[in-house]
RNA sequence: GCCCCCUUAGCUCAGUCGGAUAGAGCACAGGUUUCCUAAACCUGGGGCCAGAGGUUCGAAUCCUCUAGGGGGCACCA
């Protein structure tokens, strides 16, 4: 059930629509928010857009809208104003009956239902578990962390979904570069692999896997005896590859524990970790433990001939059937041209091995299967070259290309005092997620990466977001959040009010039940701030249909800027009984919108600060 | 060479599917606390929306070109 003014409006004019018969169906009904307060709650270019059609003079048009609107106890007043815009003006009476609909019946109230339940997965981060994620996977893991939340409110059944590169040359090195460092404990002549990763963390994992020891497999047993016993004759005596095996398997296991450590303290939790390496396994394999040795022996053995009936095999068949698979100069291509790709794309090379792209069209297919409605990626802008690919693969395999949507988020420039800090694993020097949040705190990353619209390149420049951090946008609307409770706090303490007796903090100032409230002590300003939280479900919907989560942060700082001013004008909790229950009423809500926002974003909604 | 993104106040950025007189924050200058948190509030200056054409009732927004910044063009991942 849909109870914000602005689907009542919607409402009314399809009605009009009706009633007039002479609107076509063509005719879209666009809803604006006017800029000044003088073009009313709301406004609609309608007449303007139909005078094309209609071939009238807009003005008349909107007289005749207005006519058959004409509805006194929803509006105080409808203007015709400008070239032919009608302005929208909610009575008093109207806006209160909204207000106490949102305080009695907030989650039927903030609650859209634009996604009807449509099943939609989000794939975002999915960084390489060969280093801790940098902050462009923050950004990354902001907005599909703040999407997921908001597609949730908006109606749709949501799956997160984190694509671990496991299976590459990239873990390989890996596992090459931790051997190395571990063997330099030892000997430090020992050769590094000249393309490996030189962070310090690489040293860590060598450090760390020389100390702790897990006890699943015979690899395993090995290395453990070889961390508790590090003399040189041992290390000559081991099979050197099973140790690298056993090394590689410990680091990026241990990668991708940081990895989720970090995003949980980021806020944002994955519902599903989806393996590549398993989408080479036989489905045989896969139903064993997960654990079993066999697994590490696989690593990087993404050989085409050993693949039995892998979801990667499979998706190469099923596409062979359609088609769309032929073999040229020794290796197997797809021929993604056929939707618009600028060239052919290798799955085999003539080594035998596969192309990355090659599980990556097991992966999309994989997920295409699990009956999702939608599916969304999000990818570093860098990535934006494999768009036509991906968008080849979906309609290779019958589907739609809307299917799936390849969200963008661009590069973020990190500088420390104006200057642009280099950021690449290989170098092994970059800022890390986590080294930001210890420094600036996780709300914070947070909401600066929110604050931004995901396709404009960001600056961040460390000095800078410390230096802010004491003005910084978040604090100032979470400031207004722990005002509203300080608030209550004073109207328990002074009994103004009765309240319940767990009322004052935290999650009870939600199940408080205010007294009723008489709109009529309502003065101008607090009537703009009830507007403005009457609103705050269009922008939901806008912000969900454009996936732009950014917009409910704008909204949320708007919101704010305009409570805190209220506060310092309006004193609510007074000796006047009637009207501190009436603002009490509004602080309420504001808080409610506020905490819903919050919620979204991945924001802590502090009670006290 | 080809492709994608960006260019709005001194700085960082919003600006809804093309709508009415383009907005915030920071910074800067000044002021506010016997009173529910001063992480707040109030007042002030700030703009050729990169440039040039075009589309129309109307353009920061759409199209073309130019300039500048970033990214991408593998049998790498």
């Amino acid at each position: 059930m849909e109870k914000s003014i602005y689907k009542s409006l919607i409402q009314m004019i399809q009605k009009v629509q009706g009633i007039g018969n002479c609107f076509p169906e063509s005719a879209k009904i666009e809803i604006e928010l006017p800029r000044q307060e003088a073009f009313g709650d709301l406004s609609t270019p309608l007449a303007m857009t139909l005078s094309k059609i209609l071939r009238r003079k807009p003005r008349e048009i909107a007289e005749e809208i207005i006519k058959l609107i004409d509805n006194k106890h929803v509006f105080e007043k409808i203007e015709i104003a400008g070239p032919g815009f009608i302005n929208f003006t909610f009575s008093r009476t109207f806006i209160a009956e909204k207000l106490a609909e949102l305080l009695n019946n907030a989650d039927d109230c903030l609650k859209t239902n634009i996604g009807s339940g449509r099943k939609i997965q989000i794939e975002f981060v999915s960084a390489n578990p060969t280093g801790p994620l940098h902050l462009g996977h923050g950004r990354g893991a902001a907005l599909g962390g703040a999407l997921s939340n908001l597609l949730k409110e908006t109606g749709y059944q949501v799956v997160n979904e984190y694509y671990i590169n496991d299976a590459g040359r990239q873990v390989k090195l890996l596992g090459l570069s931790v051997y190395a460092r571990y063997r330099q404990l030892e000997d430090e002549s020992y050769p590094f692999p000249e393309d490996g990763y030189k962070g310090d963390y690489i040293f860590d994992l060598a450090a760390e896997f020389a100390r702790t020891n897990t006890k699943n497999s015979h690899i395993q047993n090995i290395a453990d005896e070889f961390a508790k016993n590090t003399n040189k004759e041992l290390i000559s005596s081991l099979d050197k590859d099973e140790l690298i095996a056993a090394i590689t398997d410990f680091s990026y296991k241990k990668m991708l524990e940081d990895i989720k450590t970090d995003l949980e303290s980021f806020g944002v939790v994955f519902d599903v970790w989806q393996s590549e390496k398993e989408l080479f396994q036989k489905t045989e394999d896969r139903q064993q433990t997960a654990e079993d040795s066999k697994t590490m022996q696989q690593h990087g053995s993404t050989r085409a001939s050993a693949d039995g009936t892998s979801e990667v095999k499979r998706a190469i068949d099923d596409l062979r059937e359609r088609g769309y698979i032929y073999e040229k100069d020794g290796a197997l291509w797809f021929s993604s041209t056929s939707f618009g790709d600028d060239k052919d794309r290798v799955i085999v090379k003539n080594d035998g091995e596969y192309t990355y792209f090659a599980s990556d069209i097991a992966y999309h297919r994989h997920k295409i299967e699990q009956k999702y409605d939608e599916l969304i990626d999000i990818w570093g802008a860098d990535h934006h070259g494999y768009i036509p690919r991906i968008n080849s693969v979906i309609e290779a395999l019958g589907y739609p290309k809307e299917k799936l949507r390849v969200l963008l988020v661009q590069m973020v420039t990190l500088l420390r005092a104006g200057v642009p800090v280099q950021m690449s694993k290989r170098s092994g020097e970059f800022i890390t997620l986590k080294e930001v949040m210890d420094e600036i705190g996780p709300d914070t990353t947070r909401f600066l990466f929110l604050t931004r619209r995901p396709d404009s390149q960001l600056e961040i420049d460390i000095e800078v977001a410390k230096s802010q951090s004491q003005e910084n946008p978040v604090y100032y609307v979470q400031y207004a959040h722990a005002r509203i409770n300080s608030i209550f706090e004073k109207a328990k303490e002074t009994g103004a009010v009765e309240l319940g007796t767990d009322a004052v903090s935290g999650a009870g100032l939600h199940s408080v039940k205010l007294p009723d409230f008489d709109p009529a002590l309502f003065n101008d300003e607090e009537m703009r701030l009830i507007k403005k939280l009457l609103i705050y479900p269009m922008i939901l919907k806008n912000a969900a249909i454009a996936h732009e989560p950014h917009r409910i942060t704008f909204y949320l700082q708007e919101l704010a800027a305009m409570f805190h001013p209220y506060y310092h004008r309006n004193r609510v909790v007074s000796e006047d009984r009637e009207l501190t229950v009436a603002r009490l009423n509004i602080c309420k809500a504001v808080q409610i919108v506020l905490r819903h926002g919050f919620q979204i974003l991945g924001v802590n909604a502090p009670d006290r600060m």
